[in-house]
DNA sequence: CGGATGCTTGAAGCTGCTCAAGTGAAGTGG
DNA sequence: CCACTTCACTTGAGCAGCTTCAAGCATCCG
């Protein structure tokens, strides 16, 4: 996991992070990056991909339609993330992938040998790194699909919190980049359920919520609620 | 995705598999095989791991503690599978592994590098294909999470079926190797939910349960439970 | 045969969903 | 610059499914 020197704070509440560009690994090669504007697919679901791409600046969200036609939420990726890894197995997209706010991805070599994306590590290494971080996502997700809304919440925010302190923003105060639909249907819930979710924290002190605005306020707190087994946060939810 | 042959069936109700040892890819090399009989680990998680496995023969699951002690299933894997894919990135198994049958695994490099595991394909595309396969399997359970308890089950069970086929097993004529405890955990439900779901279905002509005796009665039946949209499948819930 | 273990069934309570109305912010046109 | 529309978030009420607690059975094994 790579750890982003912390820096000023700058573009805080702006729809894209113009603060990243410089922290990336390497000086951008302009041949082969893409500019993906809110709302604008970078991917469709079933339709050819040829590489995988890097994700330098920006939000994307990854999504899949079931049977029903319902939306699913797969995913947010941030910069440093690798997207459209099927592409090294396959040349038919998974899912599909939007951007939330203006974005800048890099193209990948398509074959996995190729040589040396970066100095650092192997093309090789670097797309089983990117896949093996793919799996603990999932793995964490599936823990979290089996907790209680507002554990679930919780612990969303402490992550969403410590990618901003690993990007170098601020980590207790930020803009959600994604509707609250979006999110709700990352976490498995109802819109409704999620909204209510956040009255319950901002209720408890433990954040502040105006509209996509958030400030943590009890990062401990939180902690506690996200870590805690099940019986104790159904005894907490319902003094809440 | 390995299609193993259509073959007479034998050891339909033994524990463990023996028939599947000849449909291996290539003879096994018995210095480097291991046995793990039932409820033997074959990984701690947080314990070191060397390289991973490949799973020759039984049927093994993934497991790990909450924070509150609370077990969480992950995965079960079944000959063919690779697990403790992580060693390839790390040195600490990430989960534990139990065997719940008497199973057979097959020690692999530690090395992405290491030449040919198998004539077909390198060592390094087996394990990015290991990965992939992972992450569509976590995908898969991910979608599954928030579907209807009797939807998750005739899923499971046609996914189970499916796996019996591709082994050359009977696809509706099966024993379950995992506990209802387990399988309950595995798909994020209550023992007692499980239960009631298997009536549901018997009650409805779709499966035949005896313990863990499944027969599969109306595979079209479940497919369409499966795949239904929820609405209509909590209607159906509600008249079954 | 008896104890143990685990599956099934029953009843009650609670969480989260659905339907529906209300509120607030942002953008448009007069 | 301000009404008006729109869109999304919030709040409310009712309902349904899942969990929990508890008891009843079946199966296995000493």
């Amino acid at each position: 996991m790579t750890i982003y020197p912390k820096s000023r704070i700058h573009g805080q509440s702006e729809p894209h992070f113009p603060g990243d560009r410089h922290r990336l690994r390497r000086p951008i090669d302009r041949s082969d990056t893409r500019l993906v504007r809110r709302d604008q697919h970078l991917l469709q679901a079933g339709a050819p991909i040829a590489h995988p791409w890097l994700v330098v600046a920006g939000m994307l969200k990854s999504y899949r339609l079931d049977a029903d036609g319902e939306e699913q939420v797969l995913d947010f990726h941030v910069p440093g993330d690798i997207i459209g890894l099927e592409a090294v197995v396959q040349a038919t997209a998974d899912h599909s992938i939007i951007a939330l706010d203006t974005c800048n991805v890099r193209a990948l070599p398509a074959d996995v040998s190729a040589v040396d994306a970066t100095e650092a590590e192997s093309y090789t290494q670097m797309i089983i790194d990117g896949m093996y971080q793919e799996i603990l996502r999932l793995t964490r997700r599936l823990n979290m699909s089996v907790e209680p809304t507002d554990q679930r919440l919780a612990g969303w925010l402490l992550e969403f919190s410590e990618a901003q302190r690993r990007r170098g923003l601020k980590p207790y105060e930020f803009r959600l980049p994604m509707r609250r639909r979006d999110l709700a249907l990352y976490l498995g819930l109802a819109t409704e359920t999620l909204s209510r979710a956040f009255t319950r924290l901002r209720n408890r002190g433990l954040v502040a919520v105006n509209n996509y605005e958030i400030r943590i306020l009890d990062a401990e707190g939180l902690g506690a609620l996200a870590g805690k087994d099940r019986e104790a946060a159904h005894a907490d939810q319902a003094k809440g």
